[in-house]
DNA sequence: CAACATTAGTTGCGAATGCAACCAATGTTG
DNA sequence: CAACATTGGTTGCATTCGCAACTAATGTTG
């Protein structure tokens, strides 16, 4: 017997689609607005400034940011092309390099923060109770704990 | 004083980017292994079945499924010559094209819907209670509430 | 250590996206 | 009704994405 989704499941799949959408949407239109670059440049930048000085691999770059590597490779090409991240080579293993942080990088990450920040709040923080926003973080790891080892 | 977004808020955003992406890469890649079309056009084949007989505007069907109407030309471009989507004169308007679902086109929408309806019962059903469910679609409704005018 | 499989990363290519410019029909307004 | 702005839709161009093929280094296994 086949247990097509409910009604209540497909609503609630619509709008989740919709609403990540139009939220993502929103973010990147206003660091758009802002002259910034994407929010996927923020996302390395961010990985990145949690570990300066080790660097990353860019692997592991690729697993946390969930960019499939031929994607990473030329978004580190093109945010290496703007000074804000640089390659090194790693002694441990001759193929890959390390990914490293620069001044510059570390800067716009800083400046880009506010605008995200903003958005952020006003996306989310400022429509919902307190206890939606619990309850919502509490939902979304359901449904990726099968998907992802973990994230947060 | 700046607001800047709680720990939680934070979480929660994170969160719910990281479980679309990732479920709606799972439908994506359920469709592709099936040998199915990308879900942007069981989208738009899902509101043309809705209007059989009529058809829509091709405006009509980009405020529903929330794409511009520069990527809305090229993809009713792509299902036309796939044969499953026919655009039609208007008479009420000289400038705009009526889009209408076709035989082949409904059929389409017909063999995809399982495969569809399999991964959401999977990805949002199974791993969710049914109180969780309807808190989602609460706080989805919530969160998209100011950003459009009504979805369901 | 030779053969083979795996992994990290890059590159080429076709398809999809975003943006701006554009055409043509429609609305508006003095 | 002439001038102008607006709207529906298409097209050209540059960027990005997805996929497959490739290089090179590492791991594995007999």
């Amino acid at each position: 017997m086949k247990t097509i989704p409910s009604q209540q499941t497909e609503t609630a799949w619509v709008l989740l689609i919709r609403v990540q959408q139009v939220l993502l949407g929103q973010v990147e239109a206003a660091l758009k607005d802002a002259g910034m670059p994407p929010l996927s440049w923020y996302d390395v930048l961010l990985e990145l400034s949690r570990n300066p000085d080790t660097g990353l691999r860019q692997y592991e770059i690729g697993e946390r940011v969930l960019l499939n590597k031929h994607n990473l490779s030329r978004l580190i090409d093109r945010l290496e092309s703007d000074g804000l991240v640089k390659r090194e080579a790693c002694d441990m293993d001759g193929r890959g390099n390390i990914v490293k942080i620069t001044g510059k990088g570390a800067q716009i990450k800083q400046v880009m923060w506010p605008v995200y920040a903003k958005t952020i709040q006003e996306l989310i923080a400022e429509p919902l109770t307190a206890t939606q926003v619990r309850s919502l973080t509490e939902i979304m790891n359901v449904l990726l704990e099968k998907h992802i080892a973990k994230v947060l």
